[in-house]
RNA sequence: GCCGGGUUGGGGUAGGGGUUAUCCUUGGGGACUGUGGAUCCCCGGACCCGGGUUCAAUUCCCGGACCCGGCCCCA
């Protein structure tokens, strides 16, 4: 017996329905936001990885030699792909607004929320430097999960990096890249060791208490302006209105909690300004989606500037989530048909029938196992088709057929000829 | 890559250095070859892999694989 390979996932028919499910809804929020559905390489060259990230980043993909000597990568991450799609063609009329459900890897070990493979929902818009952009992919985001359902169980997080960048300058931090990886831990450290991590690291003991202050706390976005010192409120105050724009554009598009958090700023990415994450309300589990804006990485790719803001949303935690909130099993109820024969004369009919019923647009089941009508009839049951044709020497000479509906119990005989309104009145 | 806890039929489990490895469920068949998911009966199906200790290992020991969770990292 062959195992399946570590950190990876059989999905059978019973996952997959409401899994299917849960990525329809995003194609359809996304189509509902007028953004186009584009499909990614599953292989890239470990180049375009390497572009933006350092030698970390290398040993946590699958990534190989190819018979020819390239370095090839199992994409880790969509972004890159997607960046390099768009700025490979000229012609795009912008703002480019594109999604896909792509599959990612990753070689790490897995944990709760998390498998060397999984599917993500993501979505960006090119070309469009303005908050509405922001507001909108936010606003995207949101909308796919309360149109799943989640509605009030989660909310979201944003920060602005030019303002993170601005406010680590102001205590005295050079090394930016330092302060933010310091703060992406800020949740994981003691108040204590990161205080004194911090301290470590800028020049301005007094102002870092202000920093200290803001950080791990949700501020609401209305009193955002408050909680700055009144210099660098003005020095910033650019920022820090398009951070309100943002929400107040936000809330016309979704009932959902969004806060300022200091403490979010999304790892060692590309990004240039807002920054987002979305988590579930009971702090639970890991971030449900993160994104934000990354105006350079079109240059660091392909050396063409292209403004951008875009989302990432993964099945795993989304699949937990749902799960906890019994929003997983969605079986949705269509009609179905199970055609059982009697005798072997009638199974030539009851494909025929098979075919005209699917083309009426439903799923039929022809059962030409041949074992007693008791026993079709509990299969059919048991495989939860709603309603069961019966063909047999009967029908075939009075040429009717007959019709069970499996809920109610009720049994119609009609004419073959009538088959289209027999079904249509049955199905309904 | 590191740390902790696990692994007995498809799923859930009981047990245990030696005999036919327990029970529930799922699956297949029958009672019932033209009318249901009930009931009863029958059948199939497992000790993760390798090494060690031992007369004997599924059981004890060591290693590995995989699973669950955590760290690192977070796309």
């Amino acid at each position: 017996m062959i195992e399946r390979v570590r950190g990876f996932r059989d999905s059978y028919p019973e996952d997959m329905l409401p899994r299917q499910k849960m990525f329809d809804v995003m194609r359809e929020t996304a189509r509902k936001f007028y953004f186009s559905q584009i499909e990614i390489p599953s292989l890239e060259y470990l180049d375009l990885y390497r572009v933006k990230s350092g030698e970390e980043l290398l040993t946590q993909t699958f990534s190989f030699t190819d018979k020819g000597g390239r370095e090839l990568t199992m994409i880790p991450e969509a972004t890159p792909s997607v960046v390099r799609m768009l700025t490979s063609r000229k012609d795009l009329k912008k703002p480019v607004k594109w999604f896909c459900l792509p599959k990612l890897w990753r070689y790490e070990e897995p944990q709760s929320g998390r498998s060397r493979e999984h599917t993500q929902f993501n979505a960006d818009i090119f070309g469009d430097g303005s908050v509405y952009a922001d507001a909108e992919i936010i606003g995207l985001a949101c909308s796919t999960l309360d149109k799943l359902g989640l509605s009030g169980k989660y909310k979201v997080r944003i920060n602005d990096r030019m303002l993170m960048e601005k406010l680590l300058r102001d205590i005295g931090i050079s090394d930016i890249s330092r302060g933010y990886s310091l703060i992406d831990h800020y949740r994981k450290l003691s108040a204590e060791e990161f205080k004194s991590l911090l301290l470590e690291l800028c020049e301005d003991r007094e102002k870092a208490d202000f920093l200290l202050q803001l950080l791990g706390k949700e501020i609401k976005l209305d009193q955002l302006g408050s909680k700055f010192p009144e210099k660098f409120k003005k020095e910033n105050g650019e920022i820090i209105s398009r951070l309100l724009n943002t929400g107040k554009l936000v809330t016309t598009i979704t009932d959902a909690e969004l806060v300022y958090d200091a403490s979010v700023v999304r790892g060692l990415g590309y990004y240039t300004g807002i920054v987002f994450e979305g988590f579930d309300t009971a702090g639970e589990f890991r971030s449900i989606f993160g994104g934000g804006r990354y105006n350079n990485l079109g240059q660091l790719i392909a050396g063409t500037q292209v403004e951008a803001v875009g989302f990432g949303m993964g099945d795993a935690v989304l699949e937990l989530l749902l799960k906890k909130n019994n929003l997983w099993v969605l079986t949705e109820k269509e009609s179905s048909f199970g055609v059982c024969t009697v005798g072997d004369e009638a199974i030539l009919t009851a494909y025929e029938l098979a075919t005209k019923i699917r083309r009426l647009g439903y799923a039929v089941n022809v059962d030409t196992s041949q074992a007693s009508l008791s026993n079709q009839l509990k299969k059919a049951a048991s495989n939860s088709l709603t309603h069961t044709i019966i063909i047999g020497p009967k029908e075939l000479r009075d040429n009717v057929l007959t019709i069970r509906d499996m809920n109610s119990g009720k049994q119609f005989t009609g004419k073959m000829e009538d088959l289209d309104n027999l079904i249509k009145s049955m199905a309904s």
